[in-house]
DNA sequence: AGCACGCCGACT
DNA sequence: GTCGGCGTGCTC
């Protein structure tokens, strides 16, 4: 027996592995690591026969797995955490809410740069000399290894132009003619700068002036010299010595070329260093510069801060142009001030705009930014300037909420009802708003919900006390409301008034914007040309064959296009179905309002706006500086002019089809269309002297959802939605999960749901299930779909147990074998 | 998720 | 008879 001093315990690591496996699993950690490894680490492991993935340690542990042999942790990548203890809690939380592998969670949460992905490589076995054994494509393949040593997947399937090598490559190593190896690489570059400095020897007058002397001979050498002086005097200064110069824009500005600094380094007279930089300089940073808060400001901030006092969630009402922004601000500063943490998380596209801007303005290096159109190397500095306290304050979107706080005082979700902030495709189908409240209370923190037109949930638990309630009611410097004007477009098409889509009160006041300089914002929720073409002999309607939808008309690119799975064919000349050459645009997209408006405007300047006109990087911002700086008469876009565009100059929003959006098929359609109405209003008339104005074109001007709109009763619609919601059981009653049955073949999924929902009701009960049914799009890439929607009563229900039962259940009809490999999707307070 | 294994159709 | 399609099951 070995005493205890000898003995050495090998240790065990639990790890998370960002693939959708439903359990933690246990590596065993090589004697030399034991010392270093910690919980949050990331390591790397061989997963599988072939694949190497970054893992992170959630638990370190003395006790070997009894029914497998544990394979090693290949390699620790870092000696500090890189995710924290409360990230940790945190993971784990949603994912057990969500119903999903924490593993999921680990792959939203983690930003591509601090993953590893292996790629395998071949090389040629040195060994390997029977050649005249290859086949004619393992000979094509031999011969392009000797000429680059070794060659990726990849390369051999563009090298033999087939999709499917693995055979190939098997029967390769088979003959023992390639050897198969992992390369792994981590994808973080730091962005590194170039610098040069005066070798600390020379930084006293004295040696200077002999090594100036020294220099006669050599004109242009002294001449460098003489030009570094001048950006750093040396000798008065010594510690900007040390910071250095930058060598580039060194050289760039003062005309030297790079071989003749180069000689001066070679020569002991300058050193050369490299400094990691961060990639957000280039956007204007302030320092902590003051504002000033109106009075109403000034009070609404005082009421957050006696409420959270008390409550965990405050919740501030304040209507489009209140000025809440100053007052997050105000926050945020006291927040800091205490030294802690604070997360500011935006909608997916308000943060591109003004409001990033401003709060950097005010906070300068302290804030971090993490967003969706940065680079992985952004995301990853973001990441690790928290670790390491560079950022104390971080904006962001959805993701956001992942990263590594250690010590959050508050987050503010601004927009809180915007449906973005959930989560909708892969899983985790998380909610950002919702995990941020746990999050908060996770860090002893609070969570300041901020929105213009809360969600009903939100405002339902601040009107039953749960949340504290802060209104602003007026707007800031006293901006008048716009004022609204519906037009009755069913009156104007009997009367012939209308023109295509535009009614004779939009033309006119579109004319007198243009005559007077002034701009106008355009909306209307459906983006492209026209959503179907139809046949007029026969009626028939482009359909995407793929999904049960209509093929949406772009003009521009000529092309039909499936808004759902993306397919895209060409516009047929002639009806496919009946050869008649009458196939008509039916309906209408922001396209096809931008080209009517050229016609009967053409000296207006138009942009589009929407999905198809913002794909690349910088494309939404540059259309939004253009139209700051009045180089856009006419902005005609889709739900995106809807945020964040505070512009002095539009006076006029014109919004096309509200009937569509009130009647949306769908039991939030009332509380959607009062915000999406009420937020681009909301966009007109910001100015103190001249109040903007709203067209609304609709079909029936009476409808009452319109009037609140007109006169901005939130409050209206809200008791209204309510008794209603209360009615039919819908949250915030209940709680919503939606399972969804996926399958190519419509009978079988339609069988499976029917299974499935069965064994729900068996324990759940028949009214707390709705469906199986197909949803608005019945087929989507070629699946079948049939959603189940359960209600869960808030108080009744014991949440956790209903959930895991619904889990159980599905994992019993995945796994019945007369159901053969069927998707089921879960998704927990769904949309 | 990825990858291997295994079982049935169309072809050198 | 093989190649290769993708359905099924596993990964510490």
């Amino acid at each position: 027996m070995t005493s205890f001093f000898e003995e050495e315990t090998t240790l065990f690591a639990d790890l998370i592995l960002p693939v959708p496996v439903p359990a933690l699993f246990t590596y065993r950690v090589p004697r030399e690591m034991s010392e270093l490894i910690k919980v949050g680490a990331r390591v790397i492991v061989q997963f599988g026969q072939k694949r190497v993935i970054t893992a992170v340690v959630a638990r370190i542990h003395p006790n070997p797995p009894v029914k497998y042999q544990a394979k090693y942790i290949l390699e620790l990548l870092d000696d500090q955490p890189i995710v924290t203890a409360k990230q940790l809690e945190l993971f784990n939380w949603v994912a057990e809410y969500y119903l999903c592998n924490i593993g999921e969670v680990l792959n939203v949460a983690l930003p591509a740069g601090l993953k590893i992905t292996s790629q395998s490589r071949i090389q040629l076995n040195p060994e390997f000399e029977y050649e005249d054994l290859l086949t004619d494509q393992e000979r094509i393949v031999i011969e392009e290894i000797k000429r680059h040593q070794t060659l990726s997947y990849e390369e051999v399937e563009r090298l033999l132009q087939k999709s499917n090598i693995t055979s190939i490559i098997k029967s390769l190593v088979g003959k023992r003619a390639v050897i198969l190896y992992e390369e792994v690489k981590e994808r973080y570059k730091p962005k590194v700068v170039k610098k040069i400095r005066l070798t600390a020897s020379y930084i006293t007058q004295e040696a200077l002036s002999k090594l100036a002397a020294s220099l006669e001979k050599t004109q242009k050498q002294q001449d460098i010299l003489l030009k570094y002086l001048s950006y750093i005097p040396v000798y008065n200064n010594p510690e900007l010595n040390q910071k250095g110069l930058d060598k580039a824009i060194f050289a760039v500005d003062e005309g030297i070329s790079d071989a003749s600094l180069n000689t001066l380094i070679k020569k002991g007279i300058f050193e050369q260093f490299e400094i990691f930089v961060s990639r957000f300089e280039d956007i204007p940073a302030g320092n902590m510069a003051n504002i000033t808060l109106s009075e109403s400001q000034k009070e609404a901030s005082r009421q957050i801060q006696d409420l959270l006092a008390e409550k965990e969630v405050v919740l501030l009402h304040g209507i489009t142009g209140s000025g809440k922004t100053e007052v997050y601000i105000e926050l945020i500063k006291q927040v800091l001030g205490s030294g802690s943490q604070v997360l500011f998380l935006l909608p997916e596209i308000a943060l591109t705009t003004q409001i990033v801007i401003r709060l950097r303005k005010v906070f300068g290096d302290v804030m971090g930014i993490y967003h969706s159109k940065f680079s992985d190397n952004e995301r990853v500095e973001v990441w690790k300037g928290i670790l390491d306290g560079k950022f104390q304050f971080v904006v962001g979107v959805r993701s956001a909420i992942f990263l590594p706080f250690d010590n959050l005082g508050l987050i503010i979700v601004d927009e809180e009802h915007e449906t973005s902030y959930k989560q909708h495709d892969p899983a985790p189908r998380y909610n950002a708003r919702d995990v941020a409240v746990i999050m908060s209370y996770m860090h002893k923190g609070k969570t300041l919900l901020g929105s213009a037109t809360p969600s009903l949930e939100s405002y339902y638990h601040a009107k039953s006390g749960r949340y504290g309630l802060v209104e602003m009611k007026e707007r800031f410097g006293n901006a008048a409301l716009p004022t609204f004007e519906l037009i009755d477009t069913k009156k104007e098409k009997k009367q012939k008034q209308m023109k295509n889509e535009f009614s004779s009160v939009l033309i006119q006041h579109l004319k007198h914007n243009l005559n007077h300089k002034e701009q106008t914002i355009l909306f209307q929720n459906r983006r492209g040309y026209s959503p179907y073409l139809q046949c007029e002999e026969c009626s028939w309607i482009s359909e995407c064959p793929n999904c049960d939808v209509s093929l949406t008309y772009h003009m521009k690119v000529k092309e039909l296009r499936c808004h759902y799975c993306g397919h895209k064919e060409e516009v047929p000349r002639t009806c496919p179905n009946c050869g008649s050459p009458k196939v008509k645009t039916m309906g209408f997209g922001t396209e096809k309002i931008e080209d009517e408006l050229h016609l009967m405007f053409p000296e207006a300047r138009v942009q589009r706006m929407d999905l198809d006109t913002t794909r690349a990087k910088n494309a939404y911002q540059q259309i939004i500086q253009e139209f700051e700086e009045g180089g856009i008469d006419i902005l005609v876009g889709t739900q995106m002019v809807s945020k964040g565009l505070d512009f002095d100059n539009v006076s006029m929003v014109g919004i096309f089809d509200a009937d569509r959006i009130i009647h949306f098929p769908e039991f939030r359609a009332s509380e959607r269309a009062f915000q999406m109405l009420t937020q681009v209003s909301g966009r007109a008339g910001r100015r103190a002297d001249k109040p903007g104005i709203v067209l609304i074109q609709t079909a029936n001007p009476s409808q009452k959802l319109l009037e609140r709109i007109v006169t901005n009763d939130y409050e209206g619609m809200y008791e209204s939605e309510i008794v209603e919601r209360e009615k039919f059981s819908y949250p915030p009653f209940t709680r919503l999960i939606k399972v969804t049955v996926k399958h190519p073949d419509e009978a079988t999924s339609e069988r499976a749901a029917k299974i499935l929902a069965e064994k729900l009701t068996s324990n759940l009960g028949a009214s707390r299930i709705l469906g199986p049914q197909p949803p608005l799009v019945e087929r989507v890439r070629n699946q079948f779909l049939f959603d189940i929607l359960i209600k869960l009563e808030r108080e009744k229900i014991n949440f956790k147990a209903a959930k895991s039962f619904i889990q159980e259940k599905v994992i019993d009809t995945l796994t019945d074998k007369t159901l053969k490999s069927i998707q089921v999707v879960i998704d927990v307070d769904c949309f």
